[in-house]
RNA sequence: GGGCGCUUAGCUCAGCUGGUUAGAGCGUCUCGUUUACACCGAGAAGGCCGGGGGUUCGAGCCCCUCAGCGCCCACCA
């Protein structure tokens, strides 16, 4: 057990530096960041789990916000008397982090990766890149404060996750969710893979739109911005109810525009097309647009069939299907090509130029092509034989009813807004296309032996049978990442103790690709969700609000942060002004301003240990005087508060509260306080306990977003356990709020604040001695608080009178009714002093009119809250009295 | 095209289900070498809460509308 430290080995300012590394290993050392080693009875368990990081770097600032989030949060539950794990964990970020290291390769000269290292090589080049880049990652998970279970750290490509990962996939492929089917894919040339929709991004694009006919006798014009893909067109699709159309309606008729074979186009009637826009009428792709191909899978479905034609292949050139003058071509090359020729035979009507947004791929960049391939897919609509619904019922229900119903399966989403985007994202799902044609990531567990194919979680007995060559999308495998760390498909103890998890934090941006599945995955295989609560923050950006981003190059080290301002002020700087859902902005002046404050709390602390006699823990604070009653009862409010902050994950305001209680109240008053009730015997009885009682709570108020000073700070107490399992203050040891001292003690503070106001104003030297007189009929809180009015305030003598004497050479002021006389012969101008009073009456005079009005009005007296009303009538006394204060003062000048 | 968010002090942002004369941090100005802290202390200035309309005894907060900024989704071919 650490032994007491003297408190003269704290210097000045804080150095973070000294103790960040000694203290996390000290918490590392003690165990308690799992749950299986915590002290105490502890009922109730609190899990949550990292948002893993992807392999594919470094950690940046916005991680650093999660982990702050998610560690505060952790450590609250802890002091809570909770059995908590912060499961911590990395993701192999399949695709990313391929795509990132050919990049890389190819940097370095190789041509093509993939040839010439072959599956093997390239996968274990990219293994050692991400084994660098996940031990970089923990070390700054570390460095960060986390305090996560490393016992049970875990990997989305571990072998225990890809137990997990084929165990689902079987599953699903016995229920008949996942199948295998042709189907229009989004696909990357440059990546050579597909990618699932939720990572297509749109980007705008000047483009021209053609306008044109397939051939002289053909009666409809059509448009395109894709002319090429019009090589494969086998339908043109109008609106049932168009009269200009109707006529052609399931008619077919063939055209020869340059293709391997003369077009069979069949003129079909769909819903979908909006008969005002252009000619109101859509050439049909099937093979090259996602929405052609279901208008193909509809007419097949009506046994009234359009045929398929790709024109366009993997290598994103044209095949041969697209004839010999267009075959090998870039799509670039082959529309240059076409529309020549359609000029050339006087089919081409108009080109225009329009703005298109083009789906790119968010990782290689390149268009995505639509380009029909067989795939592994999820289907999200089908129901699931056991459960009578479908996976998209399950997503629906997870943020509604609860799951079946009960309202204990519920997810709970902050802020609230982010439900409804969910659901209205749910309903638009389509089928999720599962296998990617890379090789770094969980392989699809299905083998092939000529016609034969097999699923399962091993290879099947026998020879010849090979594995498919894709591997899983990797959200497949973080989406079953709140259970697959606990240990699924094994019942394990962990799963039955955490699982669903108590909270979750995440970005918005990965709400529909990560929240969303694991909603999905977690219904499906445990029938639970994966957390109750989600808690969802916003983006961290530059200061100009830009995001952060390698390419803008305005990335900023976390670690470079922690090494020159320290961990707590980074967490408090991105913790400090964030409200949820909301983007913030990361300024130096935060990170300067948190470090101050950690500064500060590390000063208080060291006042307080080395003045008071005798370091020690103190279970109950008696308050002997009006200021040591005045913050306890402060103390019980911020504790209150800041637990019900801390309960509704509104740590902006937590940090704000516990900082305004901290720097404005502990630290500007009590503390100058205590140094006058020290020096008086008359009233220093109790000081030395109430400044322990104070700061031992508040170390631990504060331990969630200040990990690290807190600790530190707290080894001087000479406590048996640390702090991080210290318990949070109990409202029954603390006293109760008392209204009446704090009350009491807001006048003295407004007094003081007066008179120190009445010599800024006055411009009085700071040597130069006052004394204050003060006329109220109520003496009795001036003379008891005599002495220390006469500290803070700086005045040499304290006379309290009740009668009026005039006071020409005095500045004056009213506070709480009572008048305050500062004589300053010399410096005080009486036509000045008597306007400013005049003028501040005035002001005085118009505020109680308004009240007096309001009050006035039967209808507010009537309708609004008694309570209101009270508060008004009291408001318009003091206010009174302030003018006849004011008033009375005009008269003694 | 549909949806969501934002617009409050010079800057960055709070402001819970409508109820004081609207708050904080930073910045600015004035003063300060007080034995916890200059990473500090004391004091001050600064806001028709984007515009307009409405509901209400009462609106920064609710409703309508307009404008600007940002994001998500759909992609009109």
């Amino acid at each position: 057990m650490p032994s007491p430290q003297l408190p003269s080995d704290m210097p000045k300012a804080y150095d973070p530096a000294q103790v960040e590394d000694a203290v996390y290993q000290a918490w590392l050392d003690s165990g308690y960041f799992s749950p299986d080693n915590l002290p105490g009875e502890r009922a109730e368990s609190f899990c949550t789990v990292f948002p893993p990081p992807n392999v594919t770097g470094v950690l940046h600032l916005g991680h650093a916000l999660e982990n702050a989030l998610m560690d505060a949060m952790a450590r609250y539950q802890r002091l809570r008397g909770k059995k908590v794990l912060l499961v911590p964990g990395t993701d192999h970020a399949a695709l990313p982090t391929q795509a990132k290291v050919e990049k890389l390769l190819i940097k370095e000269g190789m041509e093509n990766p993939r040839k010439e290292l072959g599956r093997e090589g390239l996968v274990a080049k990219i293994r050692e890149f991400a084994e660098q880049s996940r031990s970089t990652i923990l070390n700054q998970v570390q460095k960060m404060g986390t305090s996560c279970d490393w016992s049970r750290l875990a990997y989305t490509f571990d072998d225990q996750r890809n137990v997990a990962v084929k165990e689902l996939f079987c599953r699903m492929y016995a229920d008949g969710l996942i199948y295998r089917g042709y189907r229009v894919v989004n696909w990357s040339v440059k990546g050579q893979s597909t990618s699932s929709d939720d990572e297509i991004e749109y980007v705008e694009r000047p483009a021209k739109l053609y306008t044109f006919k397939y051939g002289p006798d053909f009666p409809i014009t059509i448009a395109s911005t894709r002319p090429e893909t019009k090589l494969g067109d086998t339908a043109v699709a109008v609106h049932p109810a168009d009269v200009r159309y109707q006529s052609y309606i399931g008619k077919t008729f063939t055209v020869d525009v340059g293709a391997l074979k003369p077009l069979e186009i069949k003129i079909i009637a769909d819903e979908g097309v909006d008969p005002a826009f252009g000619t109101g009428a859509l050439g049909v792709t099937p093979a090259h647009s996602p929405i052609d191909f279901a208008m193909y899978e509809k007419q097949k479905a009506k046994s009234d069939p359009i045929a398929l034609i790709p024109v366009i292949g993997q290598d994103g050139r044209m095949t041969e299907a697209a004839g010999p003058a267009y075959a090998g071509l870039t799509t670039e090359e082959a529309r240059e090509k076409f529309v020549v020729w359609l000029s050339a035979h006087s089919l081409l009507e108009k080109e225009e130029e329009i703005v298109q947004n083009v789906g790119t791929s968010d990782r290689y960049g390149d268009v995505i092509e639509a380009i029909p391939m067989t795939q592994w897919w999820l289907d999200v609509t089908k129901v699931i034989p056991s459960r009578g619904k479908s996976l998209r019922d399950l997503m629906r229900e997870a943020v509604t009813t609860g799951l079946d119903g009960d309202p204990a399966k519920k997810v709970t989403i902050t802020p609230d807004r982010f439900t409804k985007m969910y659901l209205e994202r749910v309903e638009n799902l389509r089928d999720w296309c599962l296998s990617r044609q890379i090789w770094w990531g969980h392989r699809i567990p299905a083998w092939y032996h000529g016609d034969e194919m097999r699923v399962g979680v091993e290879a099947p007995e026998g020879e010849g049978w090979e594995q498919d060559p894709d591997t899983l999308d990797t959200w497949f495998s973080s989406g079953s990442w709140t259970f697959s760390t606990l240990g699924w498909p094994n019942q394990t103890q962990d799963l039955k103790e955490f699982h669903p998890t108590t909270w979750i934090q995440m970005g918005y941006e990965i709400l529909y690709l990560w929240l969303m599945r694991m909603i999905l995955m977690s219904a499906y295989a445990l029938e639970e969700v994966p957390f109750k609560d989600a808690y969802i923050h916003g983006i961290l950006r530059d200061q100009h609000g830009k995001k952060f981003s390698k390419s803008s190059g305005n990335g900023i080290d976390p670690i470079e942060v922690i090494n020159q301002y320290g961990c707590d002020a980074l967490r408090l700087s991105v913790m400090m002004s964030i409200s949820p859902g909301n983007d913030s902005r990361y300024y130096t002046e935060k990170i300067e301003s948190g470090r101050n404050l950690v500064n500060k709390m590390w000063n208080i602390s060291r006042f307080v240990l080395t003045s008071v006699e005798d370091v020690k823990r103190v279970e109950q604070a008696e308050a002997k005087t009006l200021a040591d009653r005045w913050i306890l009862s402060r103390f019980s409010g911020v504790t209150e508060k800041v637990t019900m902050l801390f309960e509704r994950y509104d740590f902006s305001l937590a940090t704000e509260v516990l900082r305004d209680f901290t720097w404005n109240e502990f630290a500007d008053w009590y503390l100058e306080i205590a140094k006058i009730q020290r020096a008086n015997p008359d009233l220093q009885k109790n000081t030395d306990a109430i400044l322990l009682f104070v700061l031992e709570r508040l170390l631990v108020l504060w331990h969630p977003f200040m990990p690290f000073v807190t600790e530190e700070v707290w080894k001087r107490f000479g406590a048996d356990l640390p702090l991080i399992v210290q318990p949070w203050p109990e409202t029954s040891t603390l006293v109760r709020p008392d209204a009446e001292a704090e009350a009491a003690f807001e006048t003295v503070q407004q007094l003081v604040t007066a008179v120190r106001n009445l010599r800024a104003e006055y411009k009085v030297e700071p040597s130069r001695e006052v004394s204050l007189i003060v006329q109220t009929n109520s003496p009795a809180l001036v003379e008891e608080q005599a002495e220390i009015i006469r500290h803070l305030a700086r005045v040499g003598s304290l006379e309290v009178r009740t009668e009026g004497e005039k006071l020409p050479d005095a500045a004056s002021a009213v506070v709480g009714g009572m008048q305050v006389y500062l004589p300053l012969a010399g410096l005080v101008d009486a036509i000045k002093e008597r306007q400013r009073l005049e003028k501040e009456l005035e002001s005085a005079a118009t505020y109680v009119s308004s009240l007096e009005a309001k009050l006035a009005n039967a209808e507010f007296v009537s309708k609004a809250p008694a309570s209101v009303v009270d508060d008004m009538r009291r408001k318009r006394e003091e206010a009174a009295a302030k003018a006849a204060a004011l008033a009375e003062q005009l008269k003694n000048l």
